[in-house]
DNA sequence: CGGTATCTTGAATGAACATTCAAGATATTC
DNA sequence: GAATATCTTGAATGTTCATTCAAGATACCG
């Protein structure tokens, strides 16, 4: 008996990394095992081929972003207050990493639109969770009283994910940091107004 | 002496919809010869490479969406309502394509991002030009008495932007029709109201 | 109508790639 | 410490792909 020496945990994030350079297609088997550090035959071992760690990085990837939104989403401030901070980080985000690392999800998804069909549901269940997860926060807020009940939360979750992915795109185009901010600001104010 | 025999436009459309299909990476060349009925030789003789049709693909693109663009704002009607009548074009543009053909210029930028600059750079140029053919938009709305100009008309059209950019994500996750009516809708309200 | 410049054709080329597998290494068990 | 089950290694494999090029076809000119 033996046991596999990598840390799955960090091998998938190399990878996940990885794909958020380059995509999936442009992401070579060499490329991947220079990030992981893995030979080409143990990946093949672990996650039978490209394709299966793709989806298992997409599985680290979804737990990661769960952990890092219930850290922001902790209750120990108003709702809003943590809502806002939450937005200021993905605009932290797309600054800092070349806006290309902004979020594996979107990124597969635009790239394998209409060609795998599986990873695609996964991705969009993914989102949907997500976009879920922030209509609860904002379900929260209202109950609370901190947010007007008058929008539906789901309606105005919609509009704040749609925000979101535009944010990350429009970083592409321009790397510069404030007015990513002043977008951001505009979101917030306008879902919370 | 002797002329090329194929149409430089309707070669360079198919172009355009196999890239916007497959996106860059995964379209092959034999796609394209199947897409443009050219064989490799011609393709090569006229383009140089894969490379060179996308940049001609790119071009035409530019073409076509600026006398798009034109026949939409052509001051026939209120700003608003051509305005209005634009974003709902877009809504149906996501429905009845199959969403990945949405825009070749936000798909092309989302694969490209940092591997190719200059390609980048000309998709990220096109895009500032539409960006500001919208600002102009908003600005003659402005003037006309149609649009509060409270806000900055250039800062509004970013927001515009970020929100175009936004819902075509979204269109990816959401097929469903109604529901990016809905976020058009909103998304024409903030910017108005 | 013949000559020629240019275009078209598609098989050939070489590089890059995902994947496989047999040999070597090493932890665990008795 | 020997046996063995499992993991690691990385060169070999076969496929796919962008690109080339020489032969063939065709329009234009004199």
């Amino acid at each position: 008996m033996r046991n596999a020496e990598f840390d799955r945990e960090k091998v998938l994030r190399s990878a996940m990394t990885a794909f958020m350079d380059k995509g999936y297609g442009k992401t070579s088997m060499q490329d991947l095992t220079k990030a992981t550090g893995l030979h080409p035959g143990s990946i093949y071992c672990a996650f039978d081929n490209k394709r299966g760690l793709l989806l298992a990085a997409l599985a680290q990837y979804r737990t990661d972003r769960s952990a890092e939104f219930l850290r922001f989403f902790s209750g120990n401030k108003p709702v809003l207050v943590e809502l806002k901070a939450y937005l200021d980080n993905i605009v932290q985000e797309c600054i800092s990493c070349e806006a290309a690392k902004a979020c594996l999800l979107t990124k597969a998804l635009n790239e394998m639109a209409q060609q795998d069909e599986e990873v695609q549901t996964i991705i969009t269940e993914n989102l949907a969770n997500w976009q879920q997860g922030i209509a609860d926060v904002l379900a929260l807020a209202q109950t609370k009283g901190e947010l007007s009940a008058k929008r539906d939360s789901q309606h105005l979750a919609r509009f704040l994910v749609m925000g979101i992915y535009g944010l990350r795109t429009f970083a592409h185009t321009h790397p510069k940091g404030e007015t990513l901010q002043e977008l951001a600001d505009q979101l917030f104010f306008d879902i919370t107004a």
